[in-house]
RNA sequence: GGGCCAGUAGCUUAGCUAGGUUGAGCGCUCGGCUGAUAACCGGGAGGUCCGCGGUUCAAAUCCGCGCUGGCCCA
């Protein structure tokens, strides 16, 4: 064993990290891992593809962690797992902070600039925040290909999304149809919902009498948009609420409205009628069906034959109809998500006469050529004019608005590109039950309830970097769908080279193709994918498919993928969309899902609020690894993780005993030349500690494989690093120090030495996933691997298993801290003995534990003798009721048994207590006994047993204590002089009490050996004289140097 | 407004599936050890188990209604 012996005395990351990150470097130890597990088998682990918007945040460190810590153990375990890290590189986000570095303002500007240009932008911009994170991720010891990420935006990726939705149009799941979008009239563009900005603004706020057709009276509704009134098509009640029939008097007119009950005072109130009765009232039901003329019908003709058709201009219910204002509301399909959502579940047409710039087409009739905002007086003057205006005012109110160009949104229905997932539902909810989650609850709660939920998936944007959807129409409509680059190659009218073609906007929307059963002319669709697409097309496209045939055979679908909850709805939701509708199954198997990172305080981290702290920071402050760690220490099952300082510091504190630990016997290993080779544990003449400890390790192994092998990452790190601190920190290495201090070649010593390298090596390797910096460089010294990462999993050996051994270990340490109890109690410190010590049990397992190891009891607790007793002098037994077995017995009066016996002594009790007069006699367990101890003697319970420490002192035991109080005080000197530890001094000790000194003096071969003292002088020529207060007792201490 | 998850000591949490006097680590405090030493060990204090109801002899645990925070949807 080569050891270095240049290890710094405290763990320090920020020493080891940067070291251990160059060896990396220069050993190549990260392909050496790979190599190393190159020919086990397959694991398919799919990576998230993070968006490639900025730098990596506390969340995605923790994902990669995560995901890190996994492969690390997986690949010891012996898997070949694929690692290959994703990055989503498209998208609306990217082209929005293009065009602020371009100064942009709208879509006309790019138009200006070129596509061709943007889109090399975009491209520019996107591979820079790729090289950012990648760096970012490598910072945080995250071993995956970072040479060779996927890349959405590379041809064969793309190629991948283009191949499934092509399969998915193949099996007549692509449809085109309308939605109502937000769209920015300024920049004549749709937007997604994040990118819409709410404000106040001041819209009209008008009440408008739609006349009933068949019945005398009006619908009265209420709108802060005039503008969609045209667009009218039907009005929504609330099916449940209650809905009243009004006879509105005002000066000599009198009429009749419908209007909500609750609304009626305030609505009469606003069209200022001089009285009222309300005629009749009944459920909002009860108006369905109701046909009303469209006020502007002159004035919007188009209005006039959409009332012919069915359905149009009557009262339907929906859920989003609330009772404000009139518990009435006009619904235009062309122009409402809900509005539009409930016309389609009842079969009304959609009518949206508004362009994409926000202006009426032809079809709003007088409106025509109108800004849909500017027209608002206009449509305000008609329905005054005709006669419908029941009252008008203003209205502030939270509006959208882009978020680029501040106009206000118009919400308008547009064409755009569906995939029909509702055909597949059933398909959908099958497949779901083959995958396996952790923590199940996200597979069974949410996702199920988001499936049933799922609506047909709108695929198309109406914007330039992105994926372009492959379909190309035919003049007559004819479409075709393209898989492929070698097919896009074959249809197309003039020459395209499939290995050199970008598959991005404006390349392939100048290529023409011939309709292969038409032979017509085709023209591409110029939208781009939803970026969702993307992603969910990872699982093969990762993977190059179909460019790439050979690994898509050997390890499709994923085995594992690692995401956050919010992935429900995104990554977990798009893949399984994607995956059943091209090729009808679920491309992955387990899912493991954890939470977000919030802040100290449980909120969420946002740049707003400034309670964002970055991974950066605490790496400056506290190193990777204990970041690591501290991510790695909570429920990584779905739930959130507050992020907290305190924590990682301690989680240093922890591996830095763990570090103390490891350095401690190298000093002794080294100097004694010992090689693991030549002494295992198997050959050794191990002693009772070294077998426990070695127990331990096979049963921590055994531990934390079950533990990872749930994904309980959080408890597998707790099961070793309990064990290396409660266990062989503050247990093993306290028992076995004098044995490493022995001079001469000792069997026990290389019992101990061969013990502790076979715990250190193979606890190295369990600490390798979760602190992968701090195991290198502990392994440096245990072992001649390039790197610990590239070792086998230690498979827990069940010969060095002895759970008897260990089961008595517990109670040993129970019965000592037990003792340290009692020894507090009665103010006698572990330096002094004690004569005897007395175990009082009924338990044969602690009898047959203590005297197995009562050897090693007494020396761990510092007594003279122990005796094991059934029971222990003439205490008075005080009762303590157990209520396990009262409660059963006496059910009610359980409480009122339980405070008759509590606190009496047994001799009362025995022959049965009285509660409301009667007497009551218990069963043996229904009570137990406390003892109370005599005066010499103190006591301190554990499980199974009281131990009774007797501390009175006697000459011998005041000699051994006065001695080992004289030695301590010399060794402090001897550390204040900085001695050698070979070094040899003389001593004098001035003692005011002559009995003390007499008593010490009797151990005076133990003083002299213990602090390498030639010899106890009366006086000395002292190179450092100190005094002391021994006990209450006074004493000047001087020591000599000895010359050498 | 709806679905899911969480709420236990000052902080981080275990216990909850299968009800029986809540356990740990950090911090605090008192003490010990002194050949890992700016390290290490032990004792103690500290809890309306988010609140309110219910089931039960008995609820942190089961049920219902709220509150707070998180994710998603509307």
């Amino acid at each position: 064993m080569d050891i270095d012996d240049e290890l710094s005395e405290r763990y320090d990351p920020h020493d080891v990290e940067p070291e251990v990150k160059e060896y990396w470097e220069e050993a190549d130890a990260y392909e050496t891992a790979k190599e190393a597990h190159a020919d086990d088998p397959d694991l398919y682990f799919l990576d998230g593809p993070p968006y490639t918007s900025g730098q990596m945040h506390l969340g995605t460190a923790w994902n990669k962690t995560l995901k890190d810590a996994v492969i690390r153990y997986l690949r010891m375990r012996g898997n070949d797992v694929t690692d290959r890290p994703g990055y989503d590189m498209h998208g609306l986000p990217i082209e929005v902070k293009v065009e602020e570095r371009l100064g942009f303002e709208n879509k006309s500007d790019i138009e200006e600039f070129g596509v061709e240009n943007f889109i090399g932008e975009c491209k520019e911009f996107a591979n820079e925040n790729l090289d950012a994170m990648n760096d970012d991720f490598r910072s945080m010891g995250v071993w995956m290909d970072w040479e060779n990420p996927y890349r959405t935006l590379s041809p064969e990726y793309m190629e991948g999304a283009w191949w499934a939705f092509d399969r998915a149009y193949d099996r007549g799941l692509v449809e085109k149809g309308q939605r109502v979008v937000n769209q920015c009239p300024r920049c004549e563009t749709s937007i997604a919902d994040a990118e819409v900005e709410y404000e106040d603004i001041e819209s009209p706020s008008i009440y408008v009498k739609f006349p009933l057709e068949d019945e005398d009276g009006s619908l009265v509704i209420w709108t802060t948009t005039p503008w969609t009134i045209p667009a009218n098509l039907y009005v929504a009640v609330d099916a449940d609420a209650e809905y009243a029939k009004v006879r509105a008097i005002r000066a000599d007119d009198e009429e009749v409205l419908y209007v909500a009950s609750e609304c009626v005072e305030d609505v009469l109130r606003a069209g200022r009628y001089d009285d009222y009765d309300v005629r009749e009232t009944f459920d909002g039901e009860e108006l369905v069906g109701k046909k009303y003329t469209h006020p502007l019908e002159d004035e919007v003709p188009r209005q006039k034959e959409l009332d012919d058709e069915q359905g149009v201009h009557e009262v339907y219910t929906a859920e989003f109809v609330t009772t404000d204002r009139t518990g009435l509301v006009h619904a235009a399909p062309g122009h409402g998500v809900d509005d539009f959502e409930v016309g389609q579940e009842n079969d009304l047409p959609v009518f949206a006469p508004v362009g994409p710039d926000g202006r009426y087409t032809d079809e709003a009739g007088e409106y025509a050529g109108k800004f849909v905002r500017d027209a608002n007086p206009d449509v305000i003057d008609d329905l005054t004019g005709g006669g419908y205006m029941l009252a008008e005012g203003t209205q502030e109110h939270r509006y959208g608005h882009c978020w680029r160009c501040d106009t206000p949104i118009i919400f308008t229905a547009t064409d755009q590109w569906f995939i029909t997932v509702t055909d597949v539902k059933d398909r959908l909810l099958d497949e779901i039950e083959r995958s396996e989650w952790h923590p199940d609850w996200a597979r069974d709660s949410r996702f199920r309830d988001w499936v049933e939920n799922a609506r047909d998936w709108n695929v198309s944007r109406q914007r330039y970097w992105g994926i372009p959807v492959p379909i190309w129409e035919t003049e007559d409509g004819d479409r075709v769908c393209v898989g492929t680059r070698e097919e896009l190659a074959e249809l197309a009218v003039d020459e395209v080279n499939p290995d050199e073609i970008d598959l991005h906007r404006p390349d392939v929307d100048e290529i023409v193709l011939e309709h292969p059963e038409t032979g017509e002319r085709a023209h591409r669709v110029e939208d781009i994918f939803d970026v969702w697409l993307d992603s969910a097309a990872a699982s093969w496209a990762a993977l190059d498919y179909p460019s790439e045939e050979e690994d898509f055979e050997e390890l499709w679908p994923a085995d594992l993928i690692i995401e956050a909850h919010d992935q429900t709805r995104g990554w977990f939701w798009s893949q399984l969309g994607m995956g059943v509708s091209a090729l009808d199954e679920i491309p992955y198997h387990e899912v493991v899902m954890h939470g977000h990172a919030l802040d100290e305080d449980g909120r969420k981290m946002s740049k707003s609020v400034g309670n964002i702290v970055t991974p950066q920071e605490a790496i400056d402050r506290h190193g990777v690894d204990p970041l690591r760690c501290f991510l790695l220490s909570h429920d990584q099952q779905g739930d959130d993780l507050r992020f907290s300082w305190d924590e990682i510091e301690s989680k240093k504190r922890t591996l830095n005993v763990v570090w103390n630990t490891y350095r401690f016997p190298l000093p002794y290993m080294r100097l004694d030349g010992f090689e693991p080779d030549e002494t295992t544990v198997e050959d050794a003449e191990t002693t009772v500690v070294d077998d426990w400890v070695l127990s331990r390790l096979q049963t921590v192994e055994a531990r934390y494989v079950e533990q990872m092998d749930s994904y309980e990452i959080d408890k597998a790190q707790k099961v070793l690093l309990d064990f290396l601190t409660e266990d062989v920190s503050r247990f093993y290495v306290q028992v076995v120090r004098p044995r490493m201090w022995d001079e001469e070649d000792s069997p026990s010593k290389n019992a101990a030495y061969a013990t502790l390298y076979a715990v250190l090596e193979e606890s190295t390797r369990m600490l390798a996933p979760f602190a992968p910096h701090l195991a290198e460089r502990m392994y440096e010294n245990l072992g001649d691997v390039t790197t610990v990462h590239a070792l086998d999993f230690p498979e827990p050996d069940d010969a060095l298993r002895d759970e008897t051994l260990e089961r008595r270990m517990d109670v040993l340490r129970d019965a000592e801290e037990a003792t340290a109890n009692a020894r507090q109690q009665a103010e006698r410190k572990l330096r002094w003995p004690v004569k005897r010590v007395i175990v009082s049990t009924e338990n044969d397992d602690v009898v047959d534990a203590l005297e197995a190891l009562e050897e090693l009891y007494l020396d761990r607790v510092n007594s003279k003798s122990l005796e094991i007793v059934d029971e222990y002098g003439e205490l008075v037994e005080v009762a303590e009721p157990q209520m396990g077995a009262i409660g059963p017995e006496f059910g009610e009066d359980a409480e009122k048994v339980m405070n008759a016996v509590k606190g009496r002594p047994r001799n009362e009790i025995e022959d049965g207590v009285e509660v409301d007069g009667e007497t009551v006699v218990l069963d043996a367990e229904m009570v137990e006994y406390r003892e109370e101890t005599p005066d010499n003697v103190e006591a301190a319970e554990f499980e199974g047993g009281t131990v009774y420490v007797d501390v009175s002192l006697d000459d011998e035991i005041r000699a051994e204590g006065y001695a080992r109080e004289l030695v301590r005080r010399v060794q402090e000197m001897r550390k204040n002089l900085d001695l050698d530890v070979e070094q040899r001094i003389r001593v004098s000790f001035d003692v005011e009490d002559d009995e003390v000194l007499e008593l010490a003096m009797r151990e005076s071969d133990y003083v002299l050996e213990e602090t390498r003292a030639d010899s106890i002088e009366e006086e000395v020529d002292a190179d450092l004289t100190e005094d002391w207060n021994v006990e209450g007792v006074d004493v000047t201490v001087g020591v000599e140097v000895a010359n050498v």
